[in-house]
DNA sequence: AGTCGCTTGTGAAGGCGCGCACAAAGTTGC
DNA sequence: GCAACTTTGTGCGCGCCTTCACAAGCGACT
């Protein structure tokens, strides 16, 4: 529908139009896959190669590069360099995006000292929790401190993003203080749904729901295989159980 | 693909007949809040309530509940423990999932010891690595076994589950003996796309790639905020507003 | 130079999910 | 018993995302 008058120009930093939130997801994907091509070795690579790669079709992967520009060669493929380039430069890896993580229990704990956060651009520069077992010691290097510092810490560090990990009933209190503390971007665990304004942007992980998600597929495998059984032995599936109904 | 064509022969309790991915996920989070609601008293929930405190639309709200009956009642709303009831059964949650851990590093060990899964029906009963440091430890009473005892353990125990926190470069191997061992479904948290049968459920929760399409967000945000300071400021962008002038 | 083969970029069609709006159905009050 | 109100269940249009198919562009080979 819209459509950019003149993307071709070399285009200052203007990364683009509404790229469509699907897309970006599987641009961190590609990103992460032409980086262990890289280190193969590899100078180009085509669209098929990097579909395949990352489980993907081939003309999505090409839409989704395209949204970010034409920076592949007809007949050749990406090379891989300069598309890492535009790609980091889409998803803001070029600055450092200093991360807060609140709330340290179990998940929380595991999350501070993830590897696969700091060595990709996001430094967790700030850890708090209310437990006074927990603030005041070191995870990583990273000194715990009390929730209540949240404002002046947040502020004072520039963090730009920030992870809850605490109790469902402490995420509203926790999202509030970090809103008021300027951060715009949440990535919450907590199994609560977070009311913050519009500017702001909140996605969710919530592990109990994906679970139970599988746990679906396992009941319908399951009944699909009862069936089956069913087929061969003629009894119907009803009754079983005897937990339900 | 694969879809079982006469699944309506008897529509007793016939769970259903193909409920859409992104409605099942909805339906877990409609069953923790009913489980707030129903601690705090509530008989009757309408759609419009739960739909709030979900953070849903309301319509949409009611067509997910109609994909599993029609279990509301007109005037009213929906009886609270009869839908919990059903979702339970929908989500497969009357049956224990046994849920199998691959990976205890830093992730790993947080799931291995997060309250959230045990509490809901998924108890972690199997733990695998190939640290020597962590086989034949215990982590919240569960004996960490080798990688290599997968196959057996897994059927001894009848897991349904497998979770895998294993590093990318092992995760497919991992994956490999897990469906070996008749796993269908995973949960992937490796940054790493899975080979599988097509029978073979794999959901996938990346966090690196969360963060990223933050950092994106966060990039878009701060483009806009420079747009506004410019704008307040009086500097056209491009730079041509002398010549209007 | 010309042709051939390969790969990108994209127009257009199809599918799916979202949300509006309304009919159906049940409850409450009189 | 009837009317008015409340809330569910769903048909339908709309927009986004996916996918196909093909033209345009680039390099290699002769």
């Amino acid at each position: 529908m819209t459509k950019p008058p003149h993307a071709g120009s070399e285009g200052a930093s203007a990364p683009l139009r509404s790229i469509p939130e699907a897309s970006v997801a599987r641009l961190a994907v590609y990103l992460r896959k032409l980086g262990e091509f890289a280190e193969e070795g590899a100078d180009t690579v085509s669209s098929d190669e990097l579909a395949a790669a990352t489980g993907v079709n081939p003309a999505k992967l090409r839409k989704d590069l395209s949204y970010i520009g034409s920076y592949g060669i007809r007949g050749v493929g990406y090379e891989v360099a300069a598309l890492v380039h535009q790609l980091e430069r889409t998803l803001g890896l070029n600055h450092r995006q200093s991360v807060a993580l609140v709330g340290i229990g179990n998940l929380g704990h595991a999350l501070a000292g993830y590897g696969g956060f700091g060595g990709r651009g996001f430094p967790v520069t700030a850890l708090f929790d209310v437990d006074p077992d927990l603030v005041g010691i070191h995870i990583n290097g990273i000194l715990v401190e009390h929730v209540r510092a949240i404002p002046q810490v947040c502020v004072d560090r520039g963090v730009t993003i920030g992870m809850i990990a605490t109790p469902g009933q402490a995420a509203q209190g926790v999202c509030d203080l970090l809103v008021d503390a300027g951060v715009r971007c949440i990535l919450n665990f907590a199994p609560t749904v977070l009311q913050v304004p519009g500017e702001v942007e909140v996605r969710k992980v919530d592990l109990a729901v994906e679970l139970q998600v599988l746990a679906f597929h396992v009941a319908r495998k399951h009944v699909a295989a009862a069936e089956q059984t069913v087929a061969v032995n003629g009894h119907p599936v009803n009754g079983a159980g005897g937990l339900l109904s």
